[in-house]
DNA sequence: AAAATTATCGTGAACGTACACGGAAATCAA
DNA sequence: TTGATTTCCGTGTACGTTCACGATAATTTT
């Protein structure tokens, strides 16, 4: 029930402290134009010892100056709706807080092509944002332009993806291990102990995708569990981009091994969805990642059993207002902000 | 990569459109003073087409008026300097937004009398708050502050323990189940399968403390999984404040019960420590919550074995925040923000 | 019809800061 | 000494609001 009530000092009552104009004052504070050494004492050491904090709202009102951000992500295809979700959340979040002087660029990348990712990088570089939001999909490409952050004393905030080890302001997605364990417990429940599981990697390169690395991981050692029947888990990776590739493989892949009862794809579920649409009779279980349209539909059909959410537009929205509250607000943010893993089912699918 | 930069429109825009000045945008804005039903319908089509927003920089700059705050919190003590945490993360977020007119009351009632809690809610609510931030650890008792707020449509944030089913603006704290679980585990591991496991809870009238029970019912769900060997747990109540009779009944029951080899405390562990600290031969282990100064010290010695802590002071560092947020930055905020749930062990205690 | 009242509006000073400009004093150059 | 610089500092305007205070026009009263 106390109520310090602290008269904030400003800029006018260190002025008038000091003997000298407001003019003055602001000048020490941003070690802009001349000031006497006699004079630069005196107000800093009022500044000091009334430990005046700038009003930051006057500051930025006054400021006419306007802080970038920039945001690099994805670009959505038809194929992929998966990014506008994050998109329009980053969207959402940089309207609100336009009034704060605050503009966000949008550089969007090939999500199957690094080189995008590494080309946009440079030129978003040379923009000097003061701050970048980014999704570190690609691991190699990812950590060249984390390390030119860091050498140019940019904070970064992660999307997504998360690189451990790394400086990065904050994280805004899933724990991509356990949402994995979630998806192989999902699996497990209904298939008979004698079943086994097909994970599907739909990226080349897998080195490259930590992520994915993760959910795989995560959905294996749920098996190593004490007390859980050790299901025979097969993994294939299949790159490239062509449908009809697709298909083959799959089918060949099932054809071989029968007892396949299961299936996990780390990412691009829609994709392995389109292909089991046709098979009809005895189709494994399928599970995957996130709630776009066509995976909806799929789940609604019954070609995909589960799908694990994990809200990417409060993602968006979080890791712009993270910067934010970094850079304009100056409070302190935590590392990790983990997304929930929403488990959809064609049941609960109406309530998302 | 593009560029909207909206040019935002404001009253001053508005007032030039409408052929009228500041004054009358502002009057109509505000519903203040008289304005011509005619030019209240021209301003207020020109603000609709506009989809004005006023500049929230400006607005708390000029608007003199303070946002007030109200803290409800349990007192801390030497017996338990836990509250010191969130209190001071309270305090710090405090400081960081009195530009933004902010002041935060603090109501401190005590822990182990629930009617100071409902006698400052009391006195709370009669001084007209903006927000509440407030621990519901007294069940009864809050929900009647609950749904005084309620009515009043004063928001409020729950702070280390959650009453489900509420319409609080947010939560932050643990998941009281799941650290439970967590406990039970941390005791399992250790203890041989014949070993029985002693939960004891120093708060008379359980019935009315939500988040303990909850804790309980978590250790307890742990042996009940599949594969765990489900371990003889007994649970005993010892309410009052006396040291004396504290240690006679642990002790007595020690006695009786010689296989208790692990003891689970739901809150106020280092009471429990201080009648362990004499127990040399055969002590059980021990568990508890909070990483306060003296249980750290019962850690150190050996006394307690895992402590779990949670983060109070960004507890109370997030939950004004979260009402800031909320009530000055008008922005979303979740409806829980779990804090983790840190196992602290003599090993790591260095690093926190 | 003049005075008194009201309804309706504009003006200007804040809020705490940023920054451009210009003025006075001090130093230098002739 | 006089002008020209340079150093130092104060003043004023702006940012987009809020809000008190008046001013003007419209209406009513006497």
């Amino acid at each position: 029930m106390a109520l310090p009530t602290k008269k904030k000092t400003g800029i006018k009552e260190i002025a008038r402290l000091a003997n000298v104009s407001i003019g003055t004052v602001d000048r020490v504070l941003h070690n802009r134009g001349e000031v006497s050494p006699g004079t630069r004492e005196k107000v800093l050491k009022i500044i000091r010892e009334t430990n005046y904090e700038p009003n930051l709202l006057a500051r930025t009102l006054a400021s006419r100056k306007t802080l970038r951000m920039a945001a690099l992500i994805p670009s959505h295809s038809r194929g992929n709706s998966y990014w506008k979700a994050p998109l329009s959340g980053i969207e959402s979040a940089g309207n609100e807080i336009m009034d704060y002087g605050v503009v966000i660029d949008k550089w969007f990348f090939d999500l199957y092509n690094p080189q995008t990712f590494s080309e946009l990088s440079e030129k978003l570089l040379k923009s000097k944002p003061d701050g970048v939001l980014f999704a570190p999909v690609f691991t190699r490409e990812s950590l060249v332009f984390i390390s030119k952050c860091d050498k140019l004393n940019i904070p970064y905030v992660f999307i997504d993806a998360l690189i451990q080890g790394q400086d990065n302001l904050s994280y805004f997605g899933q724990d991509a291990f356990k949402s994995g364990y979630l998806a192989a417990r999902l699996l497990d429940y209904g298939l008979p102990g004698s079943a086994a599981i097909l994970v599907i990697n739909l990226a080349g390169d897998t080195e490259n995708y930590i992520h994915l690395q993760q959910r795989e991981k995560g959905f294996r050692s749920y098996f190593r569990d004490p007390g859980k029947v050790n299901k025979k888990i097969y993994s294939i990776e299949i790159p490239g981009h062509l449908e009809v590739e697709l298909k083959v493989v799959i089918q060949a892949e099932l054809r071989k091994l029968p007892e396949i009862q299961g299936i996990f794809v780390t990412s691009n579920v829609q994709r392995v969805a389109r292909v089991m649409d046709r098979i009809i009779k005895n189709k494994p279980r399928l599970v995957g990642y996130d709630l776009t349209e066509e995976n909806l539909q799929y789940l609604e059909k019954g070609v995909i059993d589960f799908l694990i959410g994990q809200k990417p537009e409060e993602q968006g929205y979080g890791a712009v207002y993270c910067l934010f509250d970094h850079l304009v607000m100056n409070r302190k943010v935590p590392k990790v902000h983990y997304s929930p893993m929403d488990i959809i089912t064609k049941e609960n699918m109406p309530f998302y």
